[in-house]
DNA sequence: ATTATTACTGCAGAAACCTGCAAATACCCG
DNA sequence: CGGGTATTTGCAGGTTTCTGCAGTAATAAT
């Protein structure tokens, strides 16, 4: 194999996990660890990829780690943990669009086999860096502000399936008022999506709990998991135990 | 064995398999090492190739991890402002995917009031920085590597659509073979794509001219603008002049 | 602090590359 | 047809690049 090769291999599997391990990439390419630290070191040298103790990171993924609010992410990151726990192999998924659910995309397991259905077409993208992952974005007119798709021709298609889990992420929950929203479309939308879908999943962090909006998308009862990055027997959340709702 | 043969042979072997070895050639052409150590290397300075130490490798594979580029990304931008020319207010347009359309999505005017319809997630979301262009992102199943909708769903979709103006990204152009590609999958795609436009657009950098992989997409007759980042009188282009194919 | 893993350095054999040259071949034109 | 020119090809040699190994230093992990 040409060392060109090795390197397009190497850029390739950067550019689709954010990480290499040396070790890994001696198995693949069959090669010494000095080859491939060489190659790193080079790759390294032309500001391709950081190299780090063990192998080399994605120059991206590192730059763009600082740019959000770390609480934020924290609790992010804590609320895609607990969601992965509802998701097991072989799930048809249905998910929304919203930075909770791209963190979680970005904190599935490796080898998770699942197909999933999305409106947004950022989580498509980083679904797509998982192997054993199908991906089917529903299309239609893409909404400039909340970056996903919507309108009528993407609830007719939503209609034509069936998935065992609907990620939905919140921009208010309430106790009385439950899931609501402000605008008219997004909430048609949002409505077709949790009847699609056998149980619906809401990831709201706690910021977002206590507040109605204008426009009611489903009762507390319709919804089958509430997850957030506080304990479930955290006290702001007492008001939302039904007998329906599991709260994560 | 006569030279052009050779060449012939080499470039054969290069469109079929992405790659050649030096020490295979010598066994297969039975022609000494220095003999084809020059033949790659006057393909090479013809731009057919790309050479390598122990060989040669496709151009059109020759992937650039190189996202600052400067070259290709000046090129790029040349070939954006060229093709911004052929886009008016009110016109409908569907665009395929690639980092030349992404970059053209990133130079429009401001203002622009136009429908985009599009097969790929990244060029949708740059399109909807524009307060005053519509974005239809056609959904499908999603393809990981090339970060597009693909599938019977987007064929089916396309059929109903009728756009004013095709913008395509090129894998690989040539003088007769015209348009080819090496997906079978992604070229039913283009071939749709192409006729629900009135007319259709390539934007095509230099470095994937005269270059023909296994399938064929369009005769150069299909195709209305060609854009590269070249003058249009340039040499290299004068094969691609015909009766109903500009040169932009 | 000890241990295991990973990184670095210099070295050497192998492979690939380049340059100049000469023999062989093709080509051109009187 | 024949002599002169240009092209092509293989070879010899010297240079560069590639790659694995061995020994040692650095780094994580326990």
């Amino acid at each position: 194999m040409l060392k060109k090769e090795r390197h397009d291999f190497i850029m390739r599997q950067i550019n689709l996990h954010n990480r290499v391990l040396t070790s890994d990439l001696v198995e693949q390419l069959n090669v010494s660890e000095d080859t491939i630290r060489r190659d790193l070191q080079e790759l390294s040298d032309l500001n391709f990829l950081y190299k780090v103790h063990g192998g080399a990171l994605s120059k991206s993924y590192h730059t763009s780690y600082d740019d959000s609010n770390v609480y934020a992410k924290e609790a992010k990151i804590s609320i895609a943990r607990k969601a992965i726990s509802l998701i097991k192999d072989g799930m048809v998924i249905l998910t929304g669009g919203g930075t909770t659910i791209i963190e979680l995309a970005k904190q599935l397991p490796e080898n998770l086999k699942a197909t999933f259905f999305t409106i947004s077409p950022l989580v498509a993208v980083e679904l797509s860096k998982y192997p054993h992952i199908e991906v089917v974005l529903i299309g239609g007119l893409f909404a400039k502000n909340s970056q996903i798709t919507y309108g009528g021709h993407v609830i007719n298609q939503l209609a034509d399936i069936q998935v065992d889990l609907c990620l939905l992420g919140t921009s208010a929950l309430h106790p009385t008022d439950g899931l609501t929203d402000t605008d008219w479309e997004i909430n048609q939308l949002k409505k077709a999506m949790m009847s699609c879908a056998q149980k619906t999943v809401i990831l709201c962090i706690s910021e977002k709990l206590n507040i109605s909006l204008r426009l009611k998308v489903a009762s507390l009862s319709h919804i089958h998991y509430l997850i957030t990055e506080l304990a479930p027997q955290d006290p702001p959340l007492h008001y939302y135990k039904t007998k329906n709702l599991e709260i994560i």
